[in-house]
DNA sequence: GATGCTATTTAGCCTACCAAAGCAATTTGG
DNA sequence: CCAAATTGCTTTGGTAGGCTAAATAGCATC
């Protein structure tokens, strides 16, 4: 074994954990995937609109709608009109929704972060330049990505500038 | 910036440029992603069987005839009829399947192998223990990844033996 | 030649995505 | 103050990719 195939196995390992993960995550919460990073964002402050979820996971407005009719079918989620911009549509997290949100197991970044901070100086360093160096190779672009390990959105996050030209390609 | 949030953060690149790379490939190619992995794999010896296919990508059956279904819509491949045993339906790639597959941009993987035979070999060793490293720190078990950086596959790949319990959850 | 296994397709259903059209509320420009 | 534009969201209708269950067809065997 050479070890450019050693570091490509390794590579989608990491893929497949962080898939699988988000898999497990959403089935133990009873809900798909997608359904449960919506869920995570309106978490997030207890409540959202459609518009900022579309906007956060780089998908069309309606497509949250139907996730967020999903999610309201089983009681994650409740819509209310805003008062202040009756347009506006507030998405709030319900009992029912947070609890599932904290039942979930942890998030695989924490799992991560703390048997990396456990790890001794040295080797944090030699992974971090090891691991920017991969990415680097892999992906010429420096993008900005948040230090969120979460491979429930990376499917459409790629979707980088939607605002420009709507892809008019059919 | 802390070293865990920035490990982190070169993860996600690679997960994104994955991700970003199958979608060229098929956007250049006419195909999606899935599509795509169907017609590499037929490409590798120039036929196949849907079990073979379905197999290899760890999807349904049906699945794989519904993708076929399109791929012969487009002229990438043909079914015939097995001699030896007429169950089976071979499935072959044209002549334009061939050529859709060459002019498709290199996969990622050639490309990665590429730069990473270009580095020293200190450094080779170095990604190679640190990708190891955080690969075992995602993914508990070890698991047999090919050494083949395929981001098209992954999404499913990880339903390892769908045998035993299909997750009741509806 | 019935029984059963294997290979594939068909049929019906689901999630997830999209664009375009529609509706409702607000903002803007006379 | 009213019409028009804009904004926020939903509806509609479509595509792709997945599933299971059932149908079809051929092989194997006793």
């Amino acid at each position: 074994m050479n070890r450019a195939d050693a570091s490509l196995i390794a590579i989608r390992r990491i893929l497949r954990a962080t898939e699988q993960f988000g898999r497990e995550l959403a089935q133990s919460a009873g809900l798909t995937p997608v359904q449960f990073r919506v869920l995570q964002i309106v978490a997030e402050r207890g409540d959202s609109t459609a518009t900022a979820i579309a906007q956060r996971m780089h998908v069309s407005q309606a497509t949250v709608t139907s996730l967020v009719d999903r999610l309201v079918r089983q009681g994650m989620v409740v819509r209310e009109k805003s008062r202040t911009d009756r347009r506006q549509t507030n998405i709030l997290i319900t009992d029912k929704g947070r609890r599932t949100i904290e039942d979930a197991p942890d998030p695989l970044h924490q799992r991560y972060v703390d048997e990396f901070l456990a790890m001794e100086d040295w080797e944090q360093a030699m992974i971090v330049a090891a691991l920017e160096r991969v990415a680097a190779m892999l992906d010429a672009k420096d993008m900005d990505a948040s230090p969120v390990l979460d491979a429930r959105d990376i499917r459409h996050e790629i979707r980088d500038e939607p605002a420009e030209e709507p892809h008019a390609a059919g």
